[in-house]
DNA sequence: CACCAGGCAAGTA
DNA sequence: TACTTGCATGGT
């Protein structure tokens, strides 16, 4: 449309929201659905993660109380189409563990404390990184936290948006400085730069002069 | 056939 | 601190 905002994170948006709509990330039914998603897309196609799940689903095991207390050889064939199966399967024993340890297993406790505790939770279970821990508080908690991966950092510095070597915090910092603090925002913001991304901005044969993001202008 | 996908931890120098 | 490697299936 206009583009009449002053604010350059606005404008990108903007303008991805133009191009792509809405996105409606992220696909789960529950917040435990999500919960388990985040671990098994790390590095990972959505696609083999919908597998995985759908195995799960199939046998009526995408409870917190089955997850916790199966085995987790067995978890790890259901979910070996997505990748990793091993280490995922003791990353979601891990997180698992946590939240029956410090919420009494149940994920609505732990959405309904504070921000900053249970990020800081997340962060402490091995295999729970930065991305990971944000993408729970973000789609299933529906905190106010915006989600960076390797997309938003390839889209933006390929674009000269940010600075080439930053890091996950700084990002974080510099995307949630310069937005209003709205879930639905930074929902559809981050699903909208894995768009772009995945269209325009691959590492090998990008399509920069076609992207949509061509000839933003600066702060 | 090669390449990569909605990361993270552990090892090395 | 700054790279590198292992983990692994499935689509293009």
């Amino acid at each position: 449309m206009k583009e009449e905002n002053s604010n350059l994170f606005l404008r990108v948006y903007e303008r991805l929201h133009d191009h792509y709509g809405d996105q409606c990330w992220w696909p789960g039914d529950t917040p435990l659905e999500v919960l388990v998603g985040a671990v098994l897309t790390q590095n990972t196609n959505w696609r083999n993660v919908e597998k995985a799940i759908g195995n799960l689903k199939k046998d009526q095991c995408l409870s917190f109380a089955v997850l916790h207390d199966m085995d987790q050889e067995i978890l790890a064939e259901y979910i070996r189409p997505s990748g990793y199966y091993n280490v995922k399967a003791r990353r979601l024993k891990n997180l698992l563990q946590m939240v029956k340890d410090e919420y009494e297993g149940e994920l609505s406790f732990m959405f309904a404390d504070s921000l900053e505790s249970s990020r800081e939770n997340l962060l402490k279970v091995k295999g729970v990184g930065p991305e990971t821990a944000d993408s729970i508080l973000l789609y299933a908690a529906g905190k106010p936290v915006f989600v960076i991966d390797t997309y938003t950092h390839r889209v933006f510095s390929r674009h000269q948006l940010v600075e080439e070597n930053t890091d996950y915090f700084r990002l974080q910092q510099e995307f949630m400085d310069n937005l209003p603090s709205d879930v639905k925002l930074f929902n559809e913001f981050h699903a909208l730069i894995v768009s772009v991304a995945k269209e325009f901005c691959k590492k090998k044969e990008p399509r920069c002069s076609e992207c949509p993001l061509q000839r933003v202008e600066g702060k």
